[in-house]
DNA sequence: GTGATTCCAGACTATACGGTCTAGAATGAA
DNA sequence: TTCATTCTAGACCGTATAGTCTGGAATCAC
C-alpha cells in the first residue's frame, strides 16, 4: 500500500467552504485555496478534482450542515412561533462578519451562470428541501392546534424562505440588528 | 470644433446596463460591451472611462429608472394595499427571462467585494431611498385612515424591501408564478 | 481647405489564473 | 528492503481579459 493522506479531507473541505463563503467562487483562486486548506496543489486536484468540483462539494457540505441545524432547531422547540422567532432573531443577532458572509447558497444563486444547469438544479433542490423542512414543522403545529387549519403550510413555508433570503441580502449590505429585528417582528406576525 | 459623436451616450449606457444585468459584472467582457453597445473600444474608454466606471453609471441609471417607476406607481394608486399588491403580483407575473435577470442591484450586492466601499455605499444609499419611498406611501395611508396608526411605517417599509429582495432571489432560481403569488398573498396580509 | 477632434479597427502589453507536469522526499505494507 | 503511492514545491502552458497605443478615415467649425 501507499502513504496515507496527511490532511483530513473533511477538515480541508470545511476550510474550502469557508473561503468560498467569504470570497465567492470567481474571486477565489486556487492559490488561496491551497494556503487556507493547507494542501498542496497536486493533492488538491487528486483529492477533490478541479476548482469547480471542490466548489460543488463545498456547497453540499454547507447545505447539510445548515439544513441539519435548522431541522434540529425546529424539532427541538415545541412552539412553531418560537421556532421561527429563534431562526429570524438569531439571524438578526449574528455578528457583522457573519452578516457580511451571508448565505453561501444565496450568493451562489446570484453569482451563478443561468446556463449552469448542474448548479441551478442543486440550488433548486435545496430550496425544495428547506421548504419541506418548514412545511413539516408548520403541519405539525396545525395538528397540535397551535396554527390555524385555515393557513396554507406550503405558502407559509415559501414565505419564510423568501423572508430569510431577503433578510440575508439586507444583512449582507448593512449589519443593522435593530432593522433586521423590525423585519423579523413583522414577518412573525403572520403566524399569530 | 470636432466631429460629433455618432452614438447616443444614454442609449449606449442603457445597452451596457442591459448586458451587466443579464451577465453580471465579472463575466461581462469589454468585447461584448463593445458589440452590444455598438461602440468601439476607444470611444468606450473616452466616453465612460473604464469598465468599472461604466458599471457604476449603469447602476445609477438602473436605480433612477426602477425607483422612478415604483414611486410613480405608489403615487398613482390611492390604496396602499393595492399599490403593494400591484408591485408584488407584478413581480410574480414577470416573464421567465425577467425572473432570471432579477434585480441588478440585488445581484450587485451579492457579487460585490465587501471592501469595495464605493459600491457598498452606493447600494446602502439606494436601499435607504427605496425604504423612504415605501415609508412615504405608508405614512400617507395612515393619514388617510387606510392603515392603522398602530403600525410602524419604518418597519413595514423595511419588511417590503426584504420581501421583494427575497422574492427576486426565489424568482431568479425558479420562475414559478404561483409560488411567488402565494408568497405575495402572505406578505400582503400584513397590511390588513 | 485646414486643423482639431472623434470615429473605427486592431495590434500590443501586462497580468492573472486554472490546470498539467516534473522531480524528489516521505511513508507504509509486504 | 522494496516498491507503490502520496506528499510538497514549483516550473510550465494556454487562455482570457482590462487597458493602452497606433494609424488612418470621417466629420465639423472656421
Amino acid at each position: 500500500m501507499a502513504r496515507s493522506k496527511e490532511f483530513d479531507p473533511e477538515r480541508a473541505l470545511a476550510r474550502a467552504m469557508d473561503v468560498f463563503w467569504r470570497v465567492g467562487y470567481e474571486k477565489t483562486s486556487i492559490e488561496v485555496l491551497m494556503r487556507e486548506m493547507g494542501v498542496a496543489k497536486q493533492s488538491l486536484y487528486d483529492t477533490f478534482g478541479g476548482k469547480r468540483d471542490l466548489y460543488m462539494k463545498a456547497l453540499a457540505y454547507y447545505r447539510d450542515v445548515t439544513n441539519g441545524e435548522m431541522e434540529r432547531l425546529l424539532a427541538k422547540i415545541p412552539s412553531i412561533k418560537e421556532g421561527f422567532a429563534k431562526l429570524l432573531y438569531g439571524l438578526a443577532g449574528e455578528t457583522p462578519e457573519q452578516h457580511e458572509r451571508g448565505c453561501l447558497l444565496l450568493s451562489a444563486n446570484l453569482q451563478r451562470d443561468p446556463s449552469d444547469v448542474v448548479l441551478t438544479d442543486f440550488l433548486r433542490d435545496n430550496q425544495a428541501r428547506v421548504e419541506a423542512i418548514f412545511v413539516k414543522a408548520l403541519r405539525r403545529a396545525q395538528k397540535q392546534g397551535e396554527l390555524s387549519a385555515a393557513q396554507d403550510p406550503a405558502a407559509l413555508g415559501r414565505f419564510f424562505v423568501v423572508t430569510i433570503q431577503g433578510m440575508r441580502a439586507m444583512a449582507r449590505l448593512k449589519s443593522d440588528r435593530k432593522a433586521l429585528e423590525q423585519v423579523a417582528r413583522v414577518a412573525l406576525a403572520i403566524l399569530i
